[in-house]
DNA sequence: TTGTACGCGTTATCAA
DNA sequence: TTGATAACGCGTACAA
């Protein structure tokens, strides 16, 4: 490994010149700029970032705060394709991550969160699906002591982006377009997200205007995102209802398959669009969203904070249509 | 963000003396050692990582290379169950890790990929599923110049170790048991990984030796992994075969699903055991192994590397069974 | 047992 | 336009 002491030796220059020849300083002469150049090229001299982070006293490591439930042995699909969004934008900008679950965070204070996060040196969060029972971060975003980018969460500030999609106007159409579609609605039955989760109280709010708008009679329950307490609630109360609107596919997979067994048939529409349900040969109406997208897009307004700019509002596209098992293996 | 200079400012003590306290050496009288960890608990003192790196010359960054094939918008969860795996490990070891995806590397040198990682300060690797036809990877390990923990490819050398279920075993363990469970075995497909993957020579050995015990004909394909060529492959093949083994569950899922388009009935079985399974409700063989604990073990084994111990060898544990939805979504 | 001084690789400041 | 030198925060030999 090549220092910049190496590159010095070699160029005939002091290691201060080389430093601002590669920091792209004005006042460098054409002459000795292609001196440490060609010395650079020729040892295959890369800055010790280490070394760099040090003097600079700024080392710029984003956290990504994933919220995986490990209640299911599977593993949510939309935090990995979150994931590998944020990890190749990371390559792009040279910056380092470090992935974290939310469940790591609770019981403890934001305080001690703080600590812990400034202890790895990290200095920006990337928050996925933020609750707002996770008090901690909520604070630590108030603070504004970490440049955040909330990817679904829409708090924004001078060192905090927001990216997300309209969720209640999603939530609308695709409940909708499923409600018209069918002859019996007098009845929906809407299985909500985790309570706290700020898109669970959006989405929820796209029901209500949709009951008074048709109307029907609307029946909330609150699945958590989760599947097992999903098939619970639809085995107690799937007869009370003419059609079942679910907050997540994972819900609505859910759904479907404990209708199944038991034997009756309701229509349901999900949400998110996640190839998974390809596999499942549910046809059903659903938001698709780009989760991938949406990721590579918070990395972006993270480097716009680093650069100095304000935090601000994005809002990314979606479409409501039916997930196809061709289309999933196909890309 | 207290520095070692506070603590020792606040202790009454040099700052080397804080160091001495800190790294535990034998020399400090009590007295000062307790004076220090008061000091050090006030002002919740952690030392800079960066600076510690610096003065040690050594930076211990595992890349985690996986073989994502993005050939499909479902990301593997077997991928994923990997990575937050070696995550998890990574918290407890206070390692950092960053994550690669092989695809990154094909087309560069050996060298090349040597001082790309070299430049990010990485001097571990965890492989996973390393292809023989990855080249520039495979020298890599031989020239061992970096500590190295391969997940299913059976290379080991003085920095190497490798960490694996017995591929060989376990493919003629599942296979035998389906073939023996049906009526009609004369024909069986065999639909293999990869060309050039290690895990896939293993497995086709296997196929050839039960082969010769039962005996049956033999009829082998390369699917690849992938599923779509599964499909095709089904299409051309099925026809021909009583029973299809495939090299892999996702393989068998796309079989499956061909199969039942053309109305057609075979038995089929898989390999890995992945949750997915359960959500298309195919009630298959394959063999069952623990991805998580798999990846946690590798960290492991790359942590007594890192200690100074040698590269050794580790066989983990697997079983032949069917995937259950309602087993997988109760975890 | 404690403290001093130097090195790690880089950037920033200031004098030449 | 260049070069010498002091930080940055820590570890460690060596002197006290």
């Amino acid at each position: 490994m090549a220092s910049i002491n190496d590159v010095a030796k070699m160029a005939g220059v002091a290691k201060s010149t080389v430093s601002k020849v590669l920091n792209n300083y004005q006042l460098v002469s054409d002459e000795t700029k292609a001196k440490v150049e060609a010395a650079v090229l020729e040892l295959g001299y890369v800055p010790n970032s280490v070394a760099v982070s040090l003097s600079k006293k700024v080392f710029n490591r984003v956290g990504l705060i994933v919220d995986i439930r490990h209640n299911s042995q599977f593993i949510d699909e939309i935090d990995m394709q979150y994931l590998t969004g944020a990890f190749e934008k990371s390559k792009e900008y040279q910056i380092d991550v470090v992935t974290f679950f939310s469940s790591q965070f609770e019981g403890m204070t934001a305080k001690q969160v703080s600590s812990y996060l400034e202890a790895q040196r990290i200095n920006c969060l990337i928050i996925y699906n933020l609750s707002r029972e996770n008090q901690n971060l909520v604070k630590l975003i108030e603070k504004q002591e970490f440049y955040c980018v909330l990817v679904d969460s829409p708090i924004v500030n001078k060192k905090t982006s927001s990216v997300t999609i309209d969720h209640f106007t999603a939530q609308y159409d695709v409940a909708r377009k499923t409600i018209e579609e069918n002859k019996f609605k007098s009845k929906v039955l809407y299985i909500a997200g985790g309570r706290g989760s700020y898109i669970t109280e959006q989405r929820l709010e796209a029901m209500k205007k949709l009951k008074e708008e048709i109307p029907f009679e609307l029946i909330v329950k609150h699945g958590d995102f989760n599947e097992y307490k999903t098939r619970e609630i639809i085995i107690k109360w799937a007869k009370k209802a003419d059609i079942i609107v679910c907050a997540s596919d994972m819900m609505a997979i859910g759904a479907v398959f404990a209708l199944t067994e038991m034997d009756i048939f309701k229509p349901v529409c999900g949400f998110d669009g996640i190839p998974l349900m390809g596999y499942t040969k549910i046809a059903m109406n659903t938001v698709r969203q780009d989760f991938f997208e949406k990721s590579k897009q918070a990395f972006d307004e993270l480097k716009k904070l680093l650069d100095g700019g304000e935090g601000q509002h994005i809002v990314m596209p979606y479409k409501v249509c039916k997930i196809d098992y061709m289309d999933v293996i196909q890309k």
